[in-house]
RNA sequence: GGACGAUUAGCUCAGUUGGUUAGAGCGCACGAUUCACAUUCGUGAGGUCACUGGUUCGAACCCAGUAUCGUCCACCA
């Protein structure tokens, strides 16, 4: 911990940002010499500052970067409450690998960073807080102080996971942070809340709801879990003379029960279908219930007792029914978890508990209970606090998921297969988009569970009684003096006062529901709601064709041309997608014609304004064209609105971005329109038309409907599009024996502790190695281990190489001019091949696949091989260089600090030449060379099979050996002698015959021999050996033979297929015959 | 009850449209220490690909069924 806050400290003291851009002004920090194990803690947070500082995460920072391609991701926000554990820590991983691909490889990658007001969740913690601490519940407070002690405690820790983001070197443009609850996203929840108000598809309605009494609030489905537990299931009839018997594991519901229910093909109780019988409950002090019957296909005939009571208060399934049959509602149970007076005065104020102990009790004494038996029930509990819930009604704000409502299309990347204006609903256009694949989701069966899930949506309740959150944007007149007032207000604005009677309001004390203002996550973070305003210059005039400039006195006869007209009615074709609220136009006759002709076509009122004139000659224009700005931004934020005015006019509104005009004349061309996007404050911004879709989203399978359905059921309400195009869920990270990672087992694995051990490279790779989509990764303390070992590889081969020559930027071109041996040209083909393979797998999000290669690789075939070859050949400084520096580049997404620090000490040309920033390996341009490739893999069988006999037969390891070598690629592997001899330690004889006495190995390329080594004590019989391998040829050749024979393979399978296996067969005799001679 | 996933070496997992004498890392065994790295190097042992059938010239891979484990959804009053 005390790691961690020494980070705090010097990232959030801006002071210590201006020290580190200072010292690096001002020292040179390239190492004199690198240190022989790597130590990332003495690079890490330097380079992220660096990083920082530099601008290096922005994509507007990038070279070119109006023409490069948006990629972008919006990072799940954690609860601002938060601290990093693994699982955030896997999630950083695998976006940051996304973001510095795809900004490496041109993309103008946009990664924004943002934290969660999380309402119920964070409310809890401090409720909790303050009961411990003071003692005082949330009603002892009062509204606004506990907001308020909400806010404190979220402002004092919200910069801690923030801190620890960059502790894991997440290359997020911190210049656009955002926070679930912070003034843009509350203008964007109440601006959707409204449109759905509006449109009736979010509506207020008595309704069952589950009912947490612990939180005291309602709860959405996607916030229930179950718990299982062992009830009495009690058969009983309500009376002596009842003629139903029915069972349940809840008798004191039964005060509220307003039916009985039967199969509808139960013939014990046809009679009774339909009527109502009556009959007291609970005793002299209990209720009368009128029972109605009634039947219904839900109910079972053979399970219980084929009948069941119904309590429509306090259960979804019996409300579900009463519905149905309109059955009335009796209300028993309290939001105190009491019971009230409807349940009787005997039992009004009971806990439910309490009041089951006394309705079982006078069952029994009644004689009524039939059977009582013990069964394993199914409960649902807050997934918060693990409170049983009870369902009751509710005056409760929803989202209608089966209300059409007309789709609205974007302009930008209008969604395909729904017509704009065509009636829909939300849970068509959310099974739309995937079952479209317009929104694919990895792994593919994902998308069962997500359309399942929809399907079976019911109306989404989205209030809270909670007071930390986004309150509900309604108001209700207080003294209703007037018919009007009766109605909910829905407002954007705070509403200060009625609109029809001017006397006090109320606003709706509910708070939404989080995942309601995070379904709106990847839109609202790139700016909307944005005040879209669309400037059109009025249509072709008598003016303009006859030359007049000063056409304001001439106006009344300065209609429209027929060109004009023509002109107009194209534009307005042109706007027909857009939303506009309203058109403004200057009240000259030009612009008049102009706008009535829009209006027509689009439906839209027009409201004149006189400040949106022509200039008059030697007039300052821009006071009065500004203060319109002002003003129709101010009132219509969040809208689109269209703007007919003049040339002059719109040219002059600098300050709006609007001067640069989409034409080559001096002025804009007639009835053009030309869309420009306002941000809050009135400036000019596009974000959400270049980033929005997100091109991935990435988060766990767990919330994918909790989060990513609410995702797109926003996005496409408010934006007509989908969100994101691809959903990548990643697995939950698990401890080495799979168990889910937890405070209380004491098994979890933090971060921050892990980091300064291993290095936050070590820590990513042991998240993204051996991790797939939709499955559990499992992870220890080995696994990074292992992983800082492979850092420490990397790092010692940059060592090796760049202490082995100078250091220097090599291109492809520059290689392939080389004398190039045959070594170099099999690393060089191989690195090549390594390279698209590694690029196609990331392309595919296949992490996993692309960090084995990759590792592979420089492990085994760079350091193990190339680099011990080439010791021996020597020279080998432009191709090391070559491969180091591109090897780097495919290594950063994955481990950004040790590639960007040897990048730092190798080949920046200056302090702010990033690695992170530099352009991708050019896998391309490589020349391949796989006859090279072939005839080294032959120098390396044959050096495996010396060292396997050194091991085998007890060659001292110091020895060198002499080697006899029979075989028919004498020519290739007589290049590579001094490899093979300085790698496998021997000298190498090349014969016709292997001498007799020796030791041998056949393999592919020949027989192999050494002498005996003296004092053979326990080696193994080399005639055993051999005929061992003998018999495993012979067997493998029969097969190969049987098969070879086999008249249908011959006749079936593929030319290519028994090609190859006549090559192996081949290949296999010679060895047979080989091994046959030595024995 | 429904759906989905997993089952391959002691452990963790790869195995791309069926063409494999089934791979990697860790662990294990044996050997190696001036000369990039012991956070290293070399060699090796270790598998009836859960089971049973089927399709196919050919199955770890496709199909059906069974078993075990896991996850999610729905729940019976």
């Amino acid at each position: 911990m005390v790691y961690t806050n020494d980070f705090v400290y010097r990232l959030d003291n801006i002071a210590q940002v201006r020290f580190f851009r200072y010292y690096y002004q001002t020292h040179d920090t390239r190492m004199t010499e690198m240190p022989k194990a790597y130590e990332p803690q003495q690079f890490e947070d330097d380079l992220y500052a660096r990083w920082e500082s530099a601008g290096a995460f922005t994509p507007e920072n990038l070279p070119d970067f109006q023409n490069r391609e948006p990629y972008t991701i919006v990072v799940p926000p954690p609860n601002a409450t938060a601290t990093l554990h693994v699982g955030h820590a896997s999630m950083l991983a695998i976006e940051d690998v996304l973001i510095r691909y795809h900004r490496m490889n041109g993309k103008r990658a946009l990664w924004i960073p943002g934290t969660d007001h999380a309402a119920l969740a964070t409310q809890n913690v401090v409720e909790k807080m303050i009961q411990k601490e003071e003692g005082v519940t949330r009603h002892d407070l009062g509204r606004a102080e506990l907001v308020r002690r909400i806010e404190e405690f979220v402002e004092s820790k919200r910069d801690r996971i923030k801190l620890q983001f960059r502790k894991m070197g997440a290359s997020l443009d911190w210049t656009r942070e955002a926070f679930t609850l912070d003034a843009p996203r509350s203008l964007a929840v109440r601006t959707i809340f409204k449109r759905m108000y509006d449109e009736g598809v979010i509506y207020r309605g008595d309704r069952v709801v589950n009912w947490c009494p612990r939180c005291a609030s309602t709860l959405s489905d996607d916030e229930l879990e179950t718990k299982t537990r062992t009830a009495s299931l009690y058969y009983f009839k309500y009376a002596k003379d009842f003629p139903i018997t029915i069972a349940s594991t809840q008798p004191e519901t039964k005060l509220g029960d307003t039916a009985v229910a039967v199969h509808p093909r139960d013939e014990r109780y046809q009679n009774l279908i339909g009527g109502v019988l009556q009959v007291p409950f609970g005793g002299s002090r209990g209720v009368v219930l009128h029972l109605r019957v009634v039947a219904d296909h839900g109910v079972e005939k053979d399970f219980g007792t084929g009948a069941l009571g119904v309590t429509p208060a306090h259960s979804m399934v019996d409300y579900g029914m009463a519905i149905a049959h309109q059955i009335p509602l009796v209300q028993i149970i309290g939001e105190d978890a009491r019971m009230l007076e409807t349940a009787g005065p005997d039992y009004a104020g009971m806990s439910v508990a309490d009041a089951r102990t006394k309705v079982v009790a006078w069952l029994r004494a009644e004689g009524l209970i039939e059977k009582e038996e013990e069964t394993e029930q199914n409960v649902p509990v807050c997934s918060r606090c693990a409170s049983e819930i009870i369902p009751l009604p509710k005056l409760q704000w929803f989202v209608n998921v089966n209300k059409k409502f007309s789709f609205k299309h974007s302009p930008r990347a209008p969604l395909a297969g729904i017509e704009a204006g065509s009636l829909v609903t939300l849970k068509e256009t959310m099974r739309h988009v995937v079952e479209t694949h317009q929104t694919a989701i990895i792994p593919e069966r994902f998308e069962k569970i997500y359309t399942h899930w929809v399907d079976n949506l019911r109306d989404w309740c989205i209030s809270r009684q909670i007071w930390y959150g986004h309150r509900i944007p309604v108001w209700y007149c207080v003294a209703q003096k007037t018919a009007e007032c009766g109605a909910p207000i829905c407002s954007i604005d705070d509403l200060l006062m009625c609109p029809h009677c001017n006397g006090a309001v109320d606003q709706d004390p509910d708070v939404l529901d989080t995942w309601f203002s995070s379904g709106t996550w990847t839109f609202t973070t790139l700016g909307w709601p944005y005040t879209r305003v669309i400037f059109v210059r009025h249509g072709e005039a008598w003016s303009n064709v006859n030359g007049v400039m000063d056409a304001e006195i001439f106006d009344a006869q300065n209609g429209l041309t027929p060109e004009g007209v023509a002109q107009a009615l194209v534009c307005a074709g042109t706007l027909v997608r857009e939303d506009a609220a309203i058109i403004l136009a200057s009240p000259v006759l030009r612009t008049k014609e102009t706008a009535e002709i829009l209006s027509e076509k689009l439906g839209l009122e027009i409201r004149f304004d006189e400040r949106l004139r022509e200039m008059a000659t030697s007039e300052n224009f821009n006071d009065r064209s500004e203060s319109f700005m002002r003003d129709a931004l101010e009132e219509f934020q969040g809208r689109t609105v269209i703007v007919v005015t003049h040339a002059a006019t719109i040219s002059l509104l600098k300050n709006y971005g609007v001067s640069s005009m989409e034409t080559t004349e001096a002025y804009p061309a007639h009835a053009c329109a030309v869309v420009r996007e306002f941000d809050a404050s009135g400036s000019q911004v596009g974000d959400l038309n270049v980033y929005h879709p997100n091109a991935v989203l990435e988060t766990g399978y767990d919330i994918l409907p909790n989060w990513v359905a609410r995702m797109i059921l926003m996005t496409t309400y408010a934006l007509g599009e989908v969100p994101f195009r691809t959903v990548y869920l990643h697995g939950l990270v698990r401890d080495a024996e799979g168990r889910k990672m937890s405070k209380s087992l004491g098994n979890g694995i933090d971060p921050l502790d892990v980091i300064p051990k291993y290095g936050t490279d070590a820590v990513r790779l042991a998240l993204l190695l051996g991790q797939s989509p939709g499955n559990d990764l499992r992870m220890s303390e080995e696994k990074i281990a292992g992983f800082r070992n492979f850092t420490n590889k990397l790092w010692n081969v940059a060592r090796f190489i760049l202490s082995s020559g100078d250091s220097c930027v090599v291109t492809a071109s520059e290689i392939d001019e080389l004398e190039l041996t045959t070594l170099d040209k099999w690393l060089l083909s191989r690195f090549a091949d390594v390279a698209a393979a590694f690029s196609g797998a990331l392309e595919r999000l296949e992490f996993s696949r692309a960090g084995e290669l990759l590792r592979d690789f420089t492990w085994n075939e760079l350091a193990d091989w190339y680099l011990e070859g080439a010791k021996v050949e020597g020279g080998k400084s432009v191709v090391l260089n070559y491969v180091l520096q591109n090897l780097l580049k495919l290594w950063h997404p994955f481990m950004p600090f040790v590639t960007e620090t040897i990048w730092q000490t190798a080949y920046a040309k200056d302090d702010n030449d990033f690695l992170m920033v530099a352009p991708w390996v050019d896998f391309g341009a490589m020349t391949l060379y796989p006859e090279a490739e072939h005839e080294f893999a032959r120098a390396q069988r044959v050096i495996g099979a010396i060292r396997a006999l050194r091991a085998d037969y007890k060659v001292a390891a110091g020895a060198i050996v002499p080697v006899t070598i029979v075989t028919k690629f004498k020519q290739t592997l007589a290049l590579q002698q001094p490899v093979i001899e300085k790698l496998a330690r021997c000298v190498v004889l090349f014969a016709d015959t292997a001498p007799d006495g020796q030791l041998a190995t056949v393999i592919e390329e020949g027989t192999i021999t050494i002498p005996k080594p003296e004092a053979v004590g326990d080696s193994p019989d080399e005639k055993i050996k051999l005929e061992a391998e003998r018999d495993s040829v012979a067997h493998y050749i029969e097969s190969l033979r049987s098969k070879l024979s086999n008249e249908e393979f011959v006749g079936r399978a593929p030319a290519s297929v028994i090609e190859k296996e006549r090559a192996k067969l081949a290949e296999a005799e010679e060895r047979l015959a080989a091994i046959a001679e030595r024995l």
